[in-house]
DNA sequence: CTTGGATCTGACCATTGTCAAGTTGAATCG
DNA sequence: CGATTCAACTTGACAATGGTCAGATCCAAG
Protein backbone atom coordinates (compact mmCIF):
# COMPACT_ATOMS: atom_id res chain seq x y z
CA UNK A 1 0.00 0.00 0.00
CA UNK A 2 3.11 2.62 0.93
CA UNK A 3 4.45 3.80 -1.69
CA UNK A 4 7.28 2.61 -3.77
CA UNK A 5 10.21 4.08 -2.25
CA UNK A 6 11.86 4.10 -6.11
CA UNK A 7 9.64 6.76 -6.96
CA UNK A 8 11.36 6.33 -11.00
CA UNK A 9 10.21 9.64 -12.46
CA UNK A 10 6.88 9.88 -11.41
CA UNK A 11 5.48 12.50 -9.93
CA UNK A 12 3.08 11.32 -6.58
CA UNK A 13 2.88 7.89 -6.74
CA UNK A 14 5.61 5.62 -7.08
CA UNK A 15 4.60 3.35 -10.44
CA UNK A 16 0.72 4.05 -10.59
CA UNK A 17 0.28 2.89 -13.68
CA UNK A 18 1.98 -0.85 -12.49
CA UNK A 19 -0.10 -0.39 -9.23
CA UNK A 20 -3.92 -0.07 -11.21
CA UNK A 21 -2.37 -3.39 -13.79
CA UNK A 22 -1.59 -5.23 -10.51
CA UNK A 23 -5.23 -3.76 -9.30
CA UNK A 24 -6.63 -5.19 -12.08
CA UNK A 25 -5.19 -8.84 -11.60
CA UNK A 26 -6.50 -9.15 -8.03
CA UNK A 27 -9.74 -8.40 -8.67
CA UNK A 28 -9.90 -10.42 -11.79
CA UNK A 29 -8.78 -13.19 -9.68
CA UNK A 30 -10.64 -12.27 -6.22
CA UNK A 31 -14.00 -11.92 -8.48
CA UNK A 32 -13.83 -12.49 -11.94
CA UNK A 33 -13.21 -9.56 -14.56
CA UNK A 34 -17.14 -8.26 -14.69
CA UNK A 35 -16.08 -6.84 -10.56
CA UNK A 36 -13.43 -4.87 -11.68
CA UNK A 37 -13.89 -1.49 -11.63
CA UNK A 38 -12.22 1.62 -11.81
CA UNK A 39 -13.31 2.82 -8.38
CA UNK A 40 -11.68 0.00 -6.53
CA UNK A 41 -8.58 -0.02 -8.74
CA UNK A 42 -8.05 3.45 -7.30
CA UNK A 43 -9.25 2.32 -3.88
CA UNK A 44 -6.94 -0.84 -3.77
CA UNK A 45 -3.87 1.75 -5.23
CA UNK A 46 -4.37 3.92 -3.03
CA UNK A 47 -5.62 7.01 -5.15
CA UNK A 48 -8.31 9.21 -6.34
CA UNK A 49 -10.70 7.63 -8.32
CA UNK A 50 -10.01 9.94 -11.31
CA UNK A 51 -6.69 8.99 -11.21
CA UNK A 52 -6.57 6.59 -13.89
CA UNK A 53 -8.10 8.80 -16.93
CA UNK A 54 -4.35 10.16 -17.65
CA UNK A 55 -2.53 6.61 -17.61
CA UNK A 56 -5.45 4.70 -19.41
CA UNK A 57 -7.96 7.17 -20.74
CA UNK A 58 -11.20 5.31 -19.60
CA UNK A 59 -12.10 1.76 -18.16
CA UNK A 60 -11.40 -0.02 -21.42
CA UNK A 61 -8.35 1.46 -21.96
CA UNK A 62 -7.31 -0.25 -18.42
CA UNK A 63 -8.45 -3.20 -19.16
CA UNK A 64 -7.20 -3.28 -22.61
CA UNK A 65 -3.63 -2.60 -21.25
CA UNK A 66 -4.80 -5.64 -18.72
CA UNK A 67 -5.45 -7.82 -21.57
CA UNK A 68 -2.33 -6.77 -24.00
CA UNK A 69 -0.19 -7.94 -20.91
CA UNK A 70 -2.31 -11.46 -20.65
CA UNK A 71 -1.57 -11.79 -24.36
CA UNK A 72 1.97 -10.75 -23.94
CA UNK A 73 2.00 -14.09 -21.00
CA UNK A 74 0.41 -16.48 -22.70
CA UNK A 75 2.63 -16.04 -25.49
CA UNK A 76 5.09 -16.32 -23.34
CA UNK A 77 3.80 -19.62 -21.38
CA UNK A 78 3.51 -21.47 -24.82
CA UNK A 79 7.02 -20.51 -26.27
CA UNK A 80 8.61 -21.65 -22.83
CA UNK A 81 6.77 -25.02 -22.74
CA UNK A 82 8.47 -25.11 -26.09
CA UNK A 83 11.57 -24.07 -25.29
CA UNK A 84 11.78 -26.49 -22.46
CA UNK A 85 11.96 -29.94 -25.03
CA UNK A 86 14.85 -31.25 -25.96
CA UNK A 87 16.41 -30.17 -29.25
CA UNK A 88 15.86 -32.86 -30.80
CA UNK A 89 11.89 -33.05 -29.84
CA UNK A 90 9.95 -34.09 -32.68
CA UNK A 91 7.24 -31.66 -34.59
CA UNK A 92 4.37 -33.11 -32.72
CA UNK A 93 6.37 -32.47 -29.32
CA UNK A 94 6.52 -28.65 -30.28
CA UNK A 95 2.51 -28.76 -30.99
CA UNK A 96 2.00 -30.37 -27.97
CA UNK A 97 4.20 -28.88 -25.56
CA UNK A 98 2.22 -25.15 -27.39
CA UNK A 99 -0.60 -26.73 -26.54
CA UNK A 100 0.21 -27.56 -23.07
CA UNK A 101 1.66 -24.39 -22.61
CA UNK A 102 -1.74 -22.67 -23.28
CA UNK A 103 -3.98 -25.14 -21.19
CA UNK A 104 -1.56 -24.90 -18.26
CA UNK A 105 -1.27 -20.93 -18.22
CA UNK A 106 -5.42 -20.76 -17.85
CA UNK A 107 -5.72 -23.71 -15.42
CA UNK A 108 -3.24 -20.95 -13.53
CA UNK A 109 -4.88 -17.95 -14.54
CA UNK A 110 -8.76 -18.93 -15.54
CA UNK A 111 -10.43 -15.64 -14.08
CA UNK A 112 -7.58 -13.51 -16.76
CA UNK A 113 -7.89 -15.70 -19.43
CA UNK A 114 -11.96 -15.23 -19.17
CA UNK A 115 -11.17 -11.45 -19.13
CA UNK A 116 -8.95 -11.22 -22.24
CA UNK A 117 -11.88 -12.69 -24.24
CA UNK A 118 -14.41 -10.23 -23.20
CA UNK A 119 -14.02 -8.24 -26.32
CA UNK A 120 -17.03 -5.67 -25.19
CA UNK A 121 -14.60 -4.79 -21.87
CA UNK A 122 -11.49 -4.24 -24.78
CA UNK A 123 -10.64 -1.74 -27.08
CA UNK A 124 -9.41 -4.02 -29.84
CA UNK A 125 -8.85 -1.08 -31.88
CA UNK A 126 -5.70 -0.75 -29.83
CA UNK A 127 -2.86 -1.57 -31.92
CA UNK A 128 -0.81 -2.64 -29.18
CA UNK A 129 -3.41 -5.17 -28.15
CA UNK A 130 -3.95 -6.36 -31.84
CA UNK A 131 -0.20 -6.74 -31.82
CA UNK A 132 0.16 -8.64 -28.60
CA UNK A 133 -3.52 -10.59 -29.71
CA UNK A 134 -2.07 -11.75 -32.88
CA UNK A 135 1.48 -12.71 -31.88
CA UNK A 136 -0.06 -15.07 -29.26
CA UNK A 137 -1.26 -17.00 -32.69
CA UNK A 138 2.63 -17.22 -33.51
CA UNK A 139 3.32 -20.42 -31.72
CA UNK A 140 0.89 -22.72 -32.74
CA UNK A 141 1.19 -21.45 -36.08
CA UNK A 142 4.82 -22.33 -36.89
CA UNK A 143 4.41 -25.72 -34.72
CA UNK A 144 1.89 -26.48 -37.00
CA UNK A 145 3.63 -25.62 -40.23
CA UNK A 146 6.69 -27.45 -39.45
CA UNK A 147 4.21 -30.59 -38.40
CA UNK A 148 2.78 -30.93 -41.54
CA UNK A 149 5.07 -28.63 -43.78
CA UNK A 150 3.48 -30.28 -47.23
CA UNK A 151 0.27 -28.94 -46.43
CA UNK A 152 -1.59 -26.39 -48.81
CA UNK A 153 -3.45 -23.49 -47.27
CA UNK A 154 -6.30 -25.12 -47.12
CA UNK A 155 -5.57 -28.33 -45.30
CA UNK A 156 -3.35 -25.90 -42.92
CA UNK A 157 -5.94 -23.81 -42.39
CA UNK A 158 -8.40 -26.42 -41.25
CA UNK A 159 -6.03 -27.93 -39.29
CA UNK A 160 -5.05 -24.52 -37.16
CA UNK A 161 -8.83 -23.81 -36.87
CA UNK A 162 -9.01 -27.21 -35.43
CA UNK A 163 -6.43 -26.97 -32.37
CA UNK A 164 -6.92 -23.51 -32.12
CA UNK A 165 -11.01 -24.53 -31.71
CA UNK A 166 -10.04 -27.26 -29.55
CA UNK A 167 -7.52 -25.75 -27.40
CA UNK A 168 -9.31 -22.67 -27.02
CA UNK A 169 -12.53 -24.30 -26.84
CA UNK A 170 -11.27 -26.95 -24.19
CA UNK A 171 -10.06 -23.96 -21.85
CA UNK A 172 -12.74 -21.75 -22.26
CA UNK A 173 -15.33 -24.63 -20.94
CA UNK A 174 -13.35 -25.49 -18.32
CA UNK A 175 -12.93 -21.45 -17.13
CA UNK A 176 -16.42 -20.92 -17.20
CA UNK A 177 -16.94 -25.16 -15.35
CA UNK A 178 -16.81 -23.86 -11.91
CA UNK A 179 -19.83 -21.60 -12.34
CA UNK A 180 -21.41 -24.04 -14.28
CA UNK A 181 -20.62 -27.76 -13.30
CA UNK A 182 -21.14 -28.92 -17.01
CA UNK A 183 -17.46 -29.69 -18.01
CA UNK A 184 -15.17 -32.67 -16.23
CA UNK A 185 -14.22 -32.37 -12.42
CA UNK A 186 -10.82 -31.43 -11.68
CA UNK A 187 -9.25 -34.93 -11.08
CA UNK A 188 -10.39 -36.06 -14.66
CA UNK A 189 -9.45 -32.62 -16.38
CA UNK A 190 -5.69 -33.17 -16.92
CA UNK A 191 -7.06 -36.47 -18.41
CA UNK A 192 -9.08 -35.43 -20.47
CA UNK A 193 -6.62 -32.63 -21.52
CA UNK A 194 -4.01 -35.19 -22.22
CA UNK A 195 -6.20 -37.36 -24.34
CA UNK A 196 -7.49 -34.23 -26.19
CA UNK A 197 -4.36 -33.23 -27.47
CA UNK A 198 -3.82 -36.99 -28.43
CA UNK A 199 -6.62 -37.09 -30.41
CA UNK A 200 -5.72 -33.61 -31.82
CA UNK A 201 -2.13 -34.30 -32.90
CA UNK A 202 -3.38 -37.70 -34.80
CA UNK A 203 -5.66 -35.59 -36.48
CA UNK A 204 -3.65 -32.72 -37.55
CA UNK A 205 -0.07 -34.67 -38.21
CA UNK A 206 -2.62 -36.94 -41.31
CA UNK A 207 -1.65 -36.47 -44.41
CA UNK A 208 -3.65 -33.69 -46.01
CA UNK A 209 -3.54 -34.97 -49.31
CA UNK A 210 -4.88 -38.86 -48.38
CA UNK B 1 -45.57 -2.70 -29.09
CA UNK B 2 -49.37 -2.56 -28.21
CA UNK B 3 -50.55 -4.48 -25.66
CA UNK B 4 -52.04 -8.30 -27.23
CA UNK B 5 -55.65 -7.68 -27.26
CA UNK B 6 -55.86 -11.57 -25.96
CA UNK B 7 -54.65 -10.48 -22.55
CA UNK B 8 -54.93 -14.07 -21.45
CA UNK B 9 -55.75 -13.73 -17.32
CA UNK B 10 -52.75 -11.00 -16.78
CA UNK B 11 -53.30 -8.24 -15.02
CA UNK B 12 -52.00 -5.18 -16.81
CA UNK B 13 -50.09 -5.96 -19.24
CA UNK B 14 -50.78 -8.97 -22.33
CA UNK B 15 -48.15 -11.13 -21.38
CA UNK B 16 -44.98 -9.07 -19.88
CA UNK B 17 -43.37 -11.62 -19.29
CA UNK B 18 -42.73 -12.79 -22.82
CA UNK B 19 -42.40 -8.86 -23.84
CA UNK B 20 -39.27 -8.37 -21.30
CA UNK B 21 -38.03 -11.85 -22.98
CA UNK B 22 -38.31 -10.27 -26.42
CA UNK B 23 -36.93 -7.11 -25.49
CA UNK B 24 -33.69 -8.93 -24.28
CA UNK B 25 -33.46 -10.63 -27.76
CA UNK B 26 -33.75 -7.27 -29.16
CA UNK B 27 -31.39 -5.56 -27.13
CA UNK B 28 -28.49 -8.65 -27.02
CA UNK B 29 -29.02 -8.63 -31.25
CA UNK B 30 -28.40 -4.95 -31.70
CA UNK B 31 -25.79 -4.18 -28.80
CA UNK B 32 -24.61 -7.15 -27.48
CA UNK B 33 -25.02 -8.89 -23.59
CA UNK B 34 -23.87 -6.18 -21.56
CA UNK B 35 -25.91 -3.28 -23.18
CA UNK B 36 -29.33 -5.19 -21.38
CA UNK B 37 -30.64 -3.48 -18.61
CA UNK B 38 -33.27 -3.97 -17.08
CA UNK B 39 -34.91 -0.44 -17.43
CA UNK B 40 -34.19 -0.51 -21.03
CA UNK B 41 -36.27 -3.54 -21.53
CA UNK B 42 -39.24 -2.02 -19.40
CA UNK B 43 -38.80 0.63 -21.59
CA UNK B 44 -39.29 -1.54 -24.23
CA UNK B 45 -41.57 -3.43 -23.29
CA UNK B 46 -43.59 -0.52 -21.29
CA UNK B 47 -43.67 -0.83 -18.41
CA UNK B 48 -42.42 0.77 -15.51
CA UNK B 49 -38.62 0.02 -14.67
CA UNK B 50 -39.30 -2.24 -11.97
CA UNK B 51 -42.05 -4.39 -13.42
CA UNK B 52 -39.70 -7.12 -14.41
CA UNK B 53 -39.44 -8.01 -10.63
CA UNK B 54 -42.41 -9.59 -9.95
CA UNK B 55 -42.00 -12.39 -13.00
CA UNK B 56 -38.03 -12.62 -12.88
CA UNK B 57 -36.61 -11.21 -9.49
CA UNK B 58 -33.41 -8.95 -10.83
CA UNK B 59 -31.76 -8.85 -13.71
CA UNK B 60 -30.08 -12.26 -13.22
CA UNK B 61 -33.30 -14.08 -13.09
CA UNK B 62 -34.19 -12.71 -16.53
CA UNK B 63 -31.35 -13.39 -17.70
CA UNK B 64 -31.44 -16.90 -16.73
CA UNK B 65 -34.24 -17.31 -18.20
CA UNK B 66 -33.75 -15.83 -21.56
CA UNK B 67 -30.12 -18.12 -21.67
CA UNK B 68 -32.79 -21.14 -20.73
CA UNK B 69 -34.70 -20.77 -23.61
CA UNK B 70 -31.87 -20.14 -25.74
CA UNK B 71 -30.39 -23.49 -24.67
CA UNK B 72 -33.53 -25.16 -25.36
CA UNK B 73 -33.21 -23.49 -28.81
CA UNK B 74 -29.71 -24.52 -29.46
CA UNK B 75 -30.87 -28.02 -28.63
CA UNK B 76 -33.57 -28.04 -30.75
CA UNK B 77 -31.38 -26.17 -33.67
CA UNK B 78 -29.09 -29.31 -33.55
CA UNK B 79 -32.22 -32.26 -33.13
CA UNK B 80 -33.86 -30.89 -36.20
CA UNK B 81 -30.08 -31.31 -38.16
CA UNK B 82 -30.24 -34.99 -37.26
CA UNK B 83 -33.76 -35.16 -38.23
CA UNK B 84 -33.71 -34.04 -41.74
CA UNK B 85 -31.39 -36.76 -42.55
CA UNK B 86 -32.27 -39.59 -44.56
CA UNK B 87 -33.25 -42.51 -42.07
CA UNK B 88 -30.04 -44.50 -43.35
CA UNK B 89 -27.54 -41.79 -42.77
CA UNK B 90 -24.57 -42.96 -40.91
CA UNK B 91 -23.84 -42.63 -37.40
CA UNK B 92 -21.02 -40.24 -38.80
CA UNK B 93 -23.47 -38.37 -40.63
CA UNK B 94 -25.52 -37.81 -37.64
CA UNK B 95 -22.79 -36.25 -35.34
CA UNK B 96 -21.91 -33.88 -38.58
CA UNK B 97 -25.14 -32.71 -38.27
CA UNK B 98 -25.19 -32.30 -34.66
CA UNK B 99 -22.04 -30.06 -35.00
CA UNK B 100 -23.88 -28.08 -38.51
CA UNK B 101 -26.97 -27.61 -36.51
CA UNK B 102 -24.87 -26.39 -33.30
CA UNK B 103 -22.85 -23.89 -35.57
CA UNK B 104 -25.68 -22.64 -37.75
CA UNK B 105 -27.33 -21.31 -35.13
CA UNK B 106 -24.47 -19.71 -33.65
CA UNK B 107 -23.99 -18.26 -37.16
CA UNK B 108 -27.59 -16.94 -36.95
CA UNK B 109 -27.07 -15.72 -33.03
CA UNK B 110 -24.17 -14.73 -32.36
CA UNK B 111 -25.06 -12.53 -29.69
CA UNK B 112 -27.25 -15.06 -27.93
CA UNK B 113 -24.45 -17.50 -28.08
CA UNK B 114 -22.52 -14.85 -26.27
CA UNK B 115 -25.09 -14.48 -23.69
CA UNK B 116 -25.49 -18.11 -23.09
CA UNK B 117 -22.22 -18.72 -21.69
CA UNK B 118 -21.53 -15.41 -20.10
CA UNK B 119 -21.95 -17.38 -16.32
CA UNK B 120 -21.09 -13.75 -14.81
CA UNK B 121 -25.27 -12.75 -16.01
CA UNK B 122 -26.91 -15.80 -14.98
CA UNK B 123 -27.65 -17.62 -12.25
CA UNK B 124 -26.39 -20.96 -13.03
CA UNK B 125 -27.87 -22.39 -9.47
CA UNK B 126 -31.41 -22.43 -11.49
CA UNK B 127 -32.49 -25.69 -11.61
CA UNK B 128 -34.42 -24.78 -15.40
CA UNK B 129 -31.23 -23.51 -16.69
CA UNK B 130 -29.25 -26.33 -15.71
CA UNK B 131 -32.02 -28.86 -17.22
CA UNK B 132 -32.14 -27.11 -20.75
CA UNK B 133 -28.15 -27.13 -20.41
CA UNK B 134 -27.78 -30.58 -19.49
CA UNK B 135 -30.00 -31.45 -21.93
CA UNK B 136 -28.13 -29.17 -25.12
CA UNK B 137 -25.43 -31.75 -24.33
CA UNK B 138 -27.52 -34.64 -25.54
CA UNK B 139 -27.57 -34.73 -29.02
CA UNK B 140 -23.94 -34.57 -29.47
CA UNK B 141 -23.40 -37.62 -26.52
CA UNK B 142 -25.84 -40.07 -28.07
CA UNK B 143 -24.65 -39.65 -31.59
CA UNK B 144 -21.02 -39.79 -30.75
CA UNK B 145 -22.10 -42.80 -28.78
CA UNK B 146 -23.62 -44.30 -31.75
CA UNK B 147 -20.73 -43.71 -33.58
CA UNK B 148 -17.90 -45.41 -31.43
CA UNK B 149 -20.31 -47.82 -29.94
CA UNK B 150 -17.26 -49.77 -28.52
CA UNK B 151 -15.36 -47.07 -26.66
CA UNK B 152 -14.64 -47.19 -23.28
CA UNK B 153 -15.12 -44.54 -20.78
CA UNK B 154 -12.42 -42.83 -21.00
CA UNK B 155 -11.81 -42.90 -25.10
CA UNK B 156 -15.25 -41.55 -24.92
CA UNK B 157 -14.39 -38.71 -22.36
CA UNK B 158 -11.87 -37.53 -24.77
CA UNK B 159 -14.20 -37.76 -28.09
CA UNK B 160 -16.68 -36.26 -26.07
CA UNK B 161 -14.58 -33.60 -24.93
CA UNK B 162 -12.38 -32.90 -28.62
CA UNK B 163 -15.97 -32.37 -30.15
CA UNK B 164 -17.31 -30.07 -27.74
CA UNK B 165 -14.37 -28.59 -27.49
CA UNK B 166 -13.65 -27.78 -30.76
CA UNK B 167 -16.91 -26.83 -32.02
CA UNK B 168 -17.38 -24.71 -28.97
CA UNK B 169 -14.10 -22.95 -29.05
CA UNK B 170 -14.54 -22.89 -33.08
CA UNK B 171 -18.16 -20.75 -32.65
CA UNK B 172 -16.41 -19.36 -29.46
CA UNK B 173 -13.54 -17.79 -31.74
CA UNK B 174 -16.17 -16.99 -34.56
CA UNK B 175 -19.05 -15.30 -32.44
CA UNK B 176 -16.50 -12.96 -31.05
CA UNK B 177 -14.43 -12.18 -34.22
CA UNK B 178 -16.26 -9.33 -35.87
CA UNK B 179 -15.03 -7.26 -32.64
CA UNK B 180 -11.24 -8.83 -32.91
CA UNK B 181 -10.88 -9.44 -36.25
CA UNK B 182 -8.83 -12.77 -35.19
CA UNK B 183 -10.64 -15.38 -37.15
CA UNK B 184 -11.48 -16.38 -40.48
CA UNK B 185 -13.50 -13.79 -43.05
CA UNK B 186 -17.09 -15.00 -43.41
CA UNK B 187 -16.12 -16.26 -46.98
CA UNK B 188 -13.92 -18.66 -45.53
CA UNK B 189 -15.65 -19.41 -42.66
CA UNK B 190 -17.91 -22.08 -43.98
CA UNK B 191 -15.09 -23.74 -45.81
CA UNK B 192 -13.44 -23.90 -42.84
CA UNK B 193 -16.12 -24.84 -40.92
CA UNK B 194 -16.82 -27.94 -43.00
CA UNK B 195 -12.76 -28.99 -43.16
CA UNK B 196 -12.87 -28.37 -39.43
CA UNK B 197 -15.74 -31.09 -38.67
CA UNK B 198 -14.33 -33.80 -41.48
CA UNK B 199 -11.30 -33.55 -39.14
CA UNK B 200 -13.18 -33.45 -36.25
CA UNK B 201 -14.97 -36.87 -37.37
CA UNK B 202 -12.09 -38.69 -38.53
CA UNK B 203 -10.19 -38.41 -35.42
CA UNK B 204 -13.45 -39.59 -33.21
CA UNK B 205 -13.87 -42.38 -35.58
CA UNK B 206 -10.67 -43.38 -35.43
CA UNK B 207 -10.52 -47.30 -33.11
CA UNK B 208 -9.85 -46.48 -29.86
CA UNK B 209 -8.43 -49.60 -29.29
CA UNK B 210 -5.69 -49.60 -32.18
C1' DC C 1 13.31 31.00 -7.02
C1' DT C 2 10.21 30.70 -10.71
C1' DT C 3 7.76 28.58 -14.08
C1' DG C 4 5.61 24.80 -16.55
C1' DG C 5 3.33 20.73 -17.05
C1' DA C 6 2.22 16.29 -15.58
C1' DT C 7 -0.34 14.23 -11.75
C1' DC C 8 -3.94 13.85 -8.83
C1' DT C 9 -8.27 15.61 -6.10
C1' DG C 10 -13.03 16.58 -5.37
C1' DA C 11 -17.38 17.50 -6.99
C1' DC C 12 -20.93 16.91 -10.48
C1' DC C 13 -24.10 14.33 -13.60
C1' DA C 14 -26.44 10.59 -15.83
C1' DT C 15 -27.32 5.84 -15.42
C1' DT C 16 -28.02 1.47 -13.30
C1' DG C 17 -30.06 -2.29 -10.01
C1' DT C 18 -32.60 -2.89 -5.94
C1' DC C 19 -35.82 -1.97 -2.37
C1' DA C 20 -40.04 -0.31 0.20
C1' DA C 21 -44.42 1.36 -0.11
C1' DG C 22 -48.39 2.49 -2.52
C1' DT C 23 -52.06 1.59 -6.39
C1' DT C 24 -54.62 -0.93 -9.55
C1' DG C 25 -57.57 -4.32 -11.18
C1' DA C 26 -59.06 -9.05 -11.89
C1' DA C 27 -60.82 -13.08 -9.68
C1' DT C 28 -63.04 -15.16 -5.74
C1' DC C 29 -66.24 -15.61 -2.09
C1' DG C 30 -70.21 -14.50 0.74
C1' DC D 1 -74.10 -8.28 -6.90
C1' DG D 2 -70.72 -6.17 -3.69
C1' DA D 3 -66.62 -6.67 -0.63
C1' DT D 4 -62.29 -8.79 -0.16
C1' DT D 5 -57.94 -10.51 -1.43
C1' DC D 6 -53.82 -10.89 -3.85
C1' DA D 7 -50.67 -10.65 -7.49
C1' DA D 8 -49.24 -7.30 -11.05
C1' DC D 9 -47.62 -3.05 -11.63
C1' DT D 10 -46.13 2.07 -10.36
C1' DT D 11 -43.75 5.38 -7.91
C1' DG D 12 -40.05 7.22 -5.48
C1' DA D 13 -35.80 6.74 -3.25
C1' DC D 14 -31.10 4.87 -2.45
C1' DA D 15 -26.26 3.58 -3.17
C1' DA D 16 -22.88 2.68 -6.54
C1' DT D 17 -20.76 3.22 -10.98
C1' DG D 18 -18.29 5.63 -15.01
C1' DG D 19 -17.13 9.83 -17.29
C1' DT D 20 -15.93 14.71 -17.10
C1' DC D 21 -14.13 19.06 -15.51
C1' DA D 22 -12.02 22.84 -12.90
C1' DG D 23 -8.56 23.36 -9.90
C1' DA D 24 -5.01 22.16 -6.37
C1' DT D 25 -0.54 19.96 -5.91
C1' DC D 26 3.94 18.55 -6.69
C1' DC D 27 8.19 17.53 -9.23
C1' DA D 28 11.76 19.01 -12.29
C1' DA D 29 13.90 21.94 -15.31
C1' DG D 30 15.52 26.56 -16.16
Amino acid sequence: MSVTPKARGRHHHGDLRRALLDAVAEIVQESGPEAVTLRECARRAGVSHSAATPHFGDKRGLMTAFATEQSQRLREAMEAAVAALPAEAHPAEHLAATGRGYMAFVRDNPAHFRLMFRTDLIDTADPAWAEASSRARDPLDTAMRALVPGADDRAMRARLALAWAGVHGFCTLRAEAPRSDLWYPPPREAEVAEDLLALLLAACATDPCA
